[in-house]
DNA sequence: CCGCTTTTAGAGTTGACATTCCATTTTTTG
DNA sequence: CAAAAAATGGAATGTCAACTCTAAAAGCGG
């Protein structure tokens, strides 16, 4: 036996190695965070997650040891899948019309799931952060790159003059993380979009306000 | 028979006669809102709420008829602890700082309970909007009637001249309660009152750069 | 094209959970 | 105080969900 902990089982212990494997994992995860987030984490079965993605239990098994590991596949998934929106939206914003268009982005896809789901993100955290430490931990370190997200596109903002020098961009970026998720809490329970407008145009309006350009 | 629908079984259909058993039917009631809201209403299991509660199954079903009566019980509930709360600290808000001692008293119960489960209204939207509509309903009116305060509150306030005569009141509400909901969810997962100080401190500040006084 | 690994099958097990039932005690009321 | 109603006790049932197990069908490397 090698002392190194390398090739024997690097097959589930890392990621499946043959393509078809690849794609079945894929799957899986993509019909359970679909699942996840319509119905929560408890009431998406793993029968349901089976039936939907096409598999059974052995293949289900055979790339999520438990519910608990395919859970934390469904927050990496997620993370990614809202990250990759809003970096396109993010990066480089370099007025408020910027984050207007950002804003914008936001409330068309909430319209268009008829404001059912809410946030990716933010429903797996609520469901999660009590009950599953690991679940908590990774939630924290997605919100934290969205957060990071959003600094990056304010520090642009700043540097061009828009914001003031001496804004705190840490509390900035976390004020409106703060009214994109209870936006859309409130959006989700409501089923319009006006909760989400009005908490994002509040937070944009506040940043104007702070702008030393006129 | 009588056509009215009254007095038979007067009992279990309105509320329970006795002393006793409302008293057993408010100790269920309270041990199910703070079971529920520690770790979900999925999780929070009959049996648990029994034991806690220190009752039996047939007390818990004498006073509803099954777990989602309860749930209804719980969101009524949680609703008028939340308001009466939140009643008292808006009721009259004269000026900034009432809003600031509101914003304070909301961190310190987070505080208080050291950033463990959110807000009781919140989360139970988050765990029900989308799986079971009496409940959603339900919740959606216990929003809107907070709401409702945060509105009156600031109603008073630009009485007072605080804030400007042509400010949409039910947008300003409606941006702050969201501010409350995404700080609370933020601060939850970090397990620290920064998100929800960042969240609320903006929309305050927010509604400072509106006011027509200085 | 043969042996080894990965992937797929799907029936079976186990435990938890909501709910029911029948019997007993306590409280109310006439 | 007696009869009726309410409240309590606790075992039992049935369903559903997570997970396991044995075995067979691809895929791939030599």
């Amino acid at each position: 036996m090698s002392l190194t902990t390398d090739a024997p089982l690097a097959s589930v212990g890392g990621r499946p190695l043959t393509a078809k494997g690849r794609a079945t994992r894929q799957r899986i995860v993509e019909t359970a965070s679909r699942l996840m987030l319509e119905v929560g984490v408890e009431r998406a079965t793993i029968d349901d997650i089976q039936r939907v993605a096409g598999v059974n239990a052995s293949q289900l098994y055979h790339y999520f040891v438990d519910k608990n590991a395919l859970i934390l596949a469904v927050i990496d998934h997620q993370t990614e899948t809202v990250l990759d929106i809003h970096r396109s939206r993010l990066t480089r914003v370099e007025s408020f019309d910027g984050l207007v268009a950002w804003r914008d982005m936001i409330i068309d896809v909430l319209q268009a799931q008829q404001c059912v789901g809410g946030c990716p993100i933010g429903s797996l955290a609520s469901d999660l952060v009590e009950t599953n430490l690991d679940a908590r931990t990774a939630l924290q370190a997605s919100f934290a790159a969205w957060e990071e997200l959003l600094h990056s596109g304010l520090a642009t903002m700043r540097v061009r003059g828009l914001l003031p020098a001496d804004l705190d961009l840490d509390r900035a970026a976390l004020a409106l993380l703060a009214a994109v998720q209870g936006g859309l809490l409130l959006s989700q329970t409501r089923r319009d979009t006006i909760a989400l407008e009005a908490a994002l145009d509040a937070a944009i309006d506040h940043l104007r306000s702070l702008s030393p350009a006129r």
